[in-house]
DNA sequence: AATTATTTGCAAATAATTCGCATTAAGAAT
DNA sequence: ATTCTTAATGCGAATTATTTGCAAATAATT
């Protein structure tokens, strides 16, 4: 009964390991990228009601088995924690998402927690950057071009 | 008729410097700090509607003139940008936010550009860090010492 | 003062998230 | 294996957050 990988992640966090939380979570493994609420209730299909998705979300966000993304969309993303620390380059053209590894924020969470007056622990941090992407960059200067030719 | 220097700032990024986004440009400057869109409309109170609220937002965020900030509270926040780059401290708690200054991460940005495949610029990023501020952690501490004691 | 293109208010629509409550089902106990 | 207990789910409705359409108002221009 306990072969189950998932199963045991969510036993050991004190939940029961029950149908509709295993769907979502092998949903998040299954896509490791940042995921809205939506997107994870159409994926799953029928078998998971909205409002659990967004319980299960609130509750394994509480454990850190997902992690919160904020995407500037109007609405929140979620990863899989286990993919590890890592950022995000967003497109604010076409939403085009890339991930950014390599930015080790460890000293800089230490110095900031070192110079704050009034907190007493740092657990998590958010760090995306905003951009275009190449493809955008593209159409936008071709679409410039055009408008100069015409005047 | 030019004194008025957030009228000026809004022509000069091509805007009519209406009542509405004069009220909602000082309302900003006012409070320095992460507003949601309902605090500007209930402190505006009633001279501007929240449509045009939210419609000024978008367009004054597109100019650079205000940016947008995530505290995770499933609504977003925006801040006036002349304040200059910062980042927060947020307590997961009770929603307490903390100023973090000096944060260079012009160094990162620009070597996060330069390992990018698929990104032709970087315009803006986002930093904010979640923990647990002294109030709180000292409220939860007494609260585990009192269950302790009980049982 | 008249003109014109923006911008606004209002009301209604849509999107995102949460809640209440009766029912179901996971894990523990028997 | 069956029963028990409580956490968890589904469903529908409620809230909260944000956007839209359109007629009326207004800032900047002539």
């Amino acid at each position: 009964m306990k072969q189950n990988p998932l199963a045991a992640t969510l036993r050991q966090s004190g939940y029961k390991a029950t149908h509709a939380r295993l769907a979502i979570l092998a949903y998040f493994k299954k896509h490791p990228r940042p995921l809205s609420a939506r997107q994870i209730v159409e994926g799953i299909g029928t078998e998971v009601d909205q409002a659990t998705v967004y319980r299960t979300i609130r509750s394994l966000k509480g454990k850190n088995i997902i992690r919160q993304v904020d995407l500037r969309h109007n609405h929140a993303h979620y990863e899989f924690a286990s993919l590890g620390e890592h950022h995000h380059l967003v497109c604010t053209r076409c939403g085009k998402v890339e991930d950014v590894h390599r930015c080790n924020m460890e000293t800089m969470r230490r110095e900031v927690l070192a110079e704050s007056k009034h907190f007493a622990d740092i657990s998590q941090h958010s760090l995306e950057f905003y951009g275009t992407c190449k493809a955008c960059a593209q159409k936008e200067s071709s679409r410039s071009r055009e408008e100069t030719r015409i005047r």
